[in-house]
DNA sequence: AAGTGGTCTAGACCACGGG
DNA sequence: CCGTGGTCTAGACCACTTC
């Protein structure tokens, strides 16, 4: 058993906080306050608090005081369009979606580059594909989203350069059609697709971008497209967990029942 | 610019790793080294190896020292079988795909009991469903994978009491045919389903249970599957995402396409 | 027993946020 | 300005691993 005194001060906070002495949102004990109260240095009482903050349970901000953290995930249909028009609701796009979610000040920043492959970008789109003359080329569309100021999530789709040079998917416009229409006006169909998804631990510059603290973990999507076996591309999605979940359906799903399925909250207990 | 201390050792040390310096599951220098080289307190070398492994990039162990993370998460097929008979390679089932990826000791604990449903089950289980004389029970069925010892991943399922009752699903022998089988077989047809996938820090319990250090976020995967409007089962699996992605395929994808899919890993640069 | 990380203290000073 | 968290030190002792 752990009975350090560092525990003692993350079980005492856990416990205050299982019980609903503070609501979301609310502020908690200073470490100070903490300290004296627990007979600890105020060290100690920082490393308590601190694992709390790593489990993701209250934010800390400097010159503030600790919070009770709270996560609410907006869920995102992730279901390529392959079974047709899924639900009015979710393909409206993303603005829309957010809008009703209750967030305003939705913002997206495009911007375009030309590149050769990275090995990670080579090993998914190389295919069916002979690395001829321009085989190492890429066009690289970087969005970023932000909402309420903040950093949202990051998108960036890389397209062989034979398919995508010289197209609209070379400007900076964000694409309001979506990249699955524009690709078809080129000729190209996307048949089928593959999703990875995982999540990891944002790196100092992510965790700064995305303003996060400890405890918060990074869910990455990954996705490629193909028409028969050539790669039409590969887009890499990466969202802060706290306010992201995917959703995936399968078979001829009610709309209603999916509308059900956007409330759930993998944090809920 | 931040050039504390603290965030002086933890840029030597993930430069160090960006270089190469040092492989994967090699050792690295100690707090007392690593202070004296930057000359800082040894309280301080502690807490910049600790930024290092927040982003899970080393593994701190007690009186062995630091080590560099390796991550080699398995792909696990979440598509569900709406598309048929998908891909043999992962069809085959849970052991036989983990024994190809190098693992040996694979076993599983499943345990089955009854209760009364938390409002978290009741509000994925209720749809379609009068709250009648046992409308209130479910069969839960609580299933641990262990591989080399280890917690892999830890799935539960609730069945609705009037579907599960008194059948196999209420045996805690494992379901070799799977669970889609078993429900067909009483009558019970999954066609459609949904799936949230997010990502959330393992509580204590979870961490100790899955032997994770700080760093390593979990994987959540919620699904419900569906006869018409009817709820048929509600699964949660909860996984350490160092070890596990998941890999959703839209359309008739070719196996071999899925295969190279199964090969992606999310960590790599 | 030696080496390495884990915990803790007391005290100092800095940096940020809001009156 | 004050309150709060952020960083850092020097030194002590404990717990686990390995030889």
């Amino acid at each position: 058993m752990n009975t350090s005194r560092k525990t003692v001060v993350a079980d005492h906070l856990r416990e205050a906080l299982a019980r609903g002495d503070y609501k979301p949102g609310e502020r908690l004990p200073g470490e100070e306050e903490l300290a004296e109260q627990l007979d600890v240095s105020r060290a100690t009482a920082r490393l308590g608090m601190r694992i709390l903050q790593d489990e993701g349970r209250i934010a800390i901000r400097a010159g503030r005081g600790a919070f009770v953290a709270d996560h609410r995930p907006i869920v995102h249909l992730a279901t390529p369009v392959t079974g047709g028009g899924d639900s009015e609701r979710f393909q409206a796009g993303y603005q829309p979606h957010l809008r009703e979610a209750g967030y305003d000040q939705v913002r997206q920043e495009t911007k375009v580059s030309l590149d050769t492959m990275r090995p990670k970008v080579a090993k998914r789109l190389r295919h069916g594909v002979e690395g001829g003359a321009q085989g190492d080329l890429v066009v690289v569309r970087s969005s970023s989203r932000f909402v309420e100021g903040g950093l949202w999530q990051s998108q960036v789709t890389y397209f062989p350069y034979d398919i995508a040079g010289n197209t609209p998917l070379m400007s900076p416009e964000s694409l309001e059609e979506g990249v699955t229409a524009v690709l078809r006006s080129l000729g190209y169909r996307e048949e089928w697709n593959w999703d990875i998804v995982g999540a990891r631990m944002p790196s100092p510059d992510e965790a700064e971008s995305f303003g996060l603290g400890p405890g918060i973990p990074l869910l990455v999507q990954e996705r490629v497209t193909y028409e028969g076996e050539r790669p039409l591309r590969f887009t890499e999605t990466v969202m802060p967990a706290n306010r992201h979940q995917l959703l995936y359906s399968g078979g001829e799903a009610p709309e209603e029942l999916l509308v059900l399925a956007s409330d759930v909250n993998i944090f809920e207990r």
